[in-house]
RNA sequence: CGCGGGGUGGAGCAGUUGGUAGCUCAUCGGGCUCAUAACCCGAAGGUCGUGUGGUUCAAGUCCCGCCCCCGCAACCA
């Protein structure tokens, strides 16, 4: 019987789509869970996504569709995407799925009848038209921190989870296991931060939106839903069903990958709920790091891309997953740009990987009619290689049994670095000119040896660059599935003579990087940013480029006079202004904190773009534009306002 | 204020229990021609943020002080 391996994602939650970083997190998961089931390993790979809660009900509202249809069309996108990313998942789990629900609901019951959920009454700050609950140190002056408005005090009932009864347990477990909580920084961060000062009972249900799981005894209330999204991984193996028998052969989950900002849900409210159930608790949980965007925070104007679709259709998913399993170090975090992607590729992928495998088919046609010859696989031309090559799949576990992949995927790469030195040191072309017997056979030697690494390479990689193995495999013929096995890597030389090579496409054509950027600036599809910098910069060397009077006349330009101006308490920059036009008020945002201070705004009468379409920041809805002038790099800021005095609501023109 | 992470040759990073400072990319020089202008060899480049601080025979590594950056933390309309 083969041991089980049961490993999950998190579920990615419905608001939006999914970008790079929800890559990285599945791409590894399937790494690890193909690397397992090559290891013999019955894997099973959990991932899925978290449909409920009052953003997606929101969001559904505004695009005025059913949250079901709302989240099913978003659903759909993440699993074409999966499927392209070639995400080699056992089970996708819906947090709408029925027996989901119905699972969920008999867990919050059986917390309840046993008295680990009761009903108490809940207190808090509370904004009526956000339908959001503050606490006393969000608050904005007693106002709402996203629109502003004056919360109040509302006292409602509402299920508590006793999570008080199992810290004490917990801190034990995490202090017991030390694997539990990988990497162990965050462990330390759990427990000095959340666990030690003591953990309060945490509110479990929500009445003031209905897009959940209803308690079913008391269906006004739904269930909270990190309670709802962290059952998933026990849901869907049948957990509390009819047939449980999933759940009997998988549970407890050897690994749960989980981003560093959920890490606090997975290793607090998960296990508890666990242990309050009487179940065991996951063997580990792994807080990855996260792929940042070059510049530290979303650059947009970097013009980075980072739709994984677009990046996968242009260099191929391998390309992709490469870069991604290999940039993001064990722990911390790994930085994304363009040129870093590009190099990568062109450096380890093409260079080194693609070009061996095609000058070891090329010399093996041009030296040997492309026939993979015999040779004496004892002989000292390529015991190096030999040894290498033994060497790597040891490595390669070492690596992966602490989950460090990009470690594991230097180690396999290291025998091709040997490969292509092998070649340079033994000069083949040499080889082949000498008319002498002896040399005959170290040419066959070489030639072999590089063909067998290659085996051992197609072997080792296939968990990572799924799409790749077979294309070595394709190229040197290998037919005989014994021989893509792990197992046949314990002996150096099983690789079959005699049989023709079959030259294909390169594995991974080279990019011209500079060429390259250039395209990809032109396709970022969410950097107007760029784009308009681009095209001012063009229009700078060329002539100036003329507008129409009609053009200019769209804009409705007008005076307005600040009544009032306040820190908007969720940003750096910005001063919430309240200007008076005429008849009209308005609340503009305005990124010029740095500049002012607000007496030294208040009854100045500024220029504003009164036709903007209004936009939200920071929560707040911001309708039109106060007009600065500023030196490069927003050294100097003043902002427009007439020579003489004028009556605000005047339109200029 | 807080909590966490970090400051090592041009860029990105390794440096386990203290013992000659490494890797990848970039740069420069050379070699080779099987290969995807790829590959191989070599060189230059670092007072390891700082304190003429402490411990030690010995400190990037341990201790103390200080400075700076980043995340937690919904952002320039």
């Amino acid at each position: 019987m083969n041991k089980k391996f049961y490993i999950t994602t998190p579920i990615y939650y419905t608001s939006g789509k999914l970008h790079i970083g929800h890559c990285y997190t599945t791409v590894a998961a399937d790494s690890i869970a193909r690397y397992k089931r090559q290891r013999g390993f019955d894997v099973y790979f959990l991932t899925g996504s978290d449909e409920h809660g009052q953003k997606v009900e929101r969001e559904a509202r505004e695009r005025g569709i059913a949250p079901k249809q709302y989240v099913d069309e978003i659903v759909a996108e993440f699993q074409s995407l999966w499927k392209r990313m070639n995400i080699s998942n056992d089970g996708f789990v819906r947090t709408t799925d029925d027996y989901h629900e119905e699972r969920v609901q008999k867990i919050f019951k059986k917390l309840y009848d046993q008295g680990d959920i009761y009903k108490s009454t809940y207190s808090g700050h509370y904004c009526t038209p956000c339908e959001s609950f503050w606490l006393e140190r969000q608050l904005d002056n007693d106002c709402c921190p996203d629109c502003g408005r004056k919360t109040e005090m509302v006292t409602e009932e509402s299920y508590f989870f006793r999570m008080s009864k199992y810290a004490d347990r917990l801190i034990e477990h995490i202090k017991t296991h030390p694997d539990f909580i990988q990497p162990p920084s965050r462990a330390n961060e759990m427990l000095n931060n959340f666990l030690i000062p003591g953990l309060e009972d945490l509110c479990v249900s929500r009445t003031t939106f209905s897009w959940g799981i209803p308690v079913d005894f008391d269906p006004k209330h739904v269930v909270y839903v990190w309670l709802d999204a962290l059952s998933n991984y026990i849901t869907k193996l049948g957990y509390l069903s009819d047939d449980d028998s999933m759940y009997k052969k998988y549970w407890p989950a050897d690994v749960q990958l989980v981003g560093k900002e959920i890490v606090r849900f997975h290793t607090i409210i998960w296990p508890i709920m666990l242990m309050a159930l009487g179940e065991p608790l996951p063997k580990q949980i792994f807080g990855h790091g996260w792929l940042v965007l070059e510049g530290g925070k979303m650059s947009k104007s970097k013009g980075n891309v980072v739709d994984p679709i677009m990046l996968s259709e242009r260099y191929g998913v391998d390309a992709i997953r490469y870069f991604l399993l290999r940039e993001v170090p064990f722990g911390s975090d790994g930085v994304f740009s363009n040129k870093t992607l590009l190099t990568r590729i062109n450096s380890d992928l093409a260079n080194d990987l693609g070009n061996l495998l095609s000058r070891t088919v090329g010399m093996i046609e041009k030296y040997n009619d492309g026939v993979i010859p015999n040779c004496n696989i004892e002989s000292n031309v390529g015991a190096s290689v030999r040894e290498c090559a033994l060497s790597i799949p040891k490595q390669v576990d070492i690596h992966m049994a602490a989950l460090k992949i990009p470690e594991a995927l230097s180690s396999i790469f290291s025998l091709v670095d040997e490969c292509n030195k092998f070649v340079d040191r033994m000069k083949p072309w040499e080889l082949y000119k000498s008319e002498e017997g002896e040399k005959r056979a170290d040419l066959n030697a070489v030639l072999y040896h590089l063909a067998e690494s290659l085996r051992f390479i197609g072997i080792l990689i296939n968990p990572f660059l799924p799409d790749t193995a077979p294309k070595i495999f394709e190229q040197l013929n290998i037919t005989n599935d014994a021989l893509k096995t792990v197992e046949s890597l314990a002996k150096f030389g099983s690789l079959k003579y005699g049989i023709a090579v079959k030259k294909g496409d390169s594995l991974f054509p080279r990019i011209d990087i500079a060429k390259e950027m250039e395209e990809l600036q032109k396709l970022i599809p969410n950097s107007e940013e760029s784009e308009v910098a681009e095209k001012a910069k063009q229009k700078k060397d060329e002539e100036p480029s003329y507008i129409d009077y009609e053009d200019f006349a769209k804009i409705d330009l007008r005076l307005a006079k600040v009544i009032s101006c306040e820190e908007v308490k969720r940003s750096d920059h910005l001063y919430k202004l309240t200007l008076k036009m005429g008849d009209e008020t308005r609340t503009v945002l305005s990124g010029i904190r740095n500049f002012y201070e607000p007496d030294g705004l208040i009854g100045k009468t500024l220029v504003m773009v009164a036709n903007l379409k209004p936009r939200k920041l920071c929560g707040i809805l911001s309708e039109g534009m106060i007009l600065c002038a500023s030196s490069e790099g927003d050294k100097e800021l003043s902002a427009l306002t007439t020579i003489a005095e004028m009556e605000d609501g005047l339109k200029i023109r």
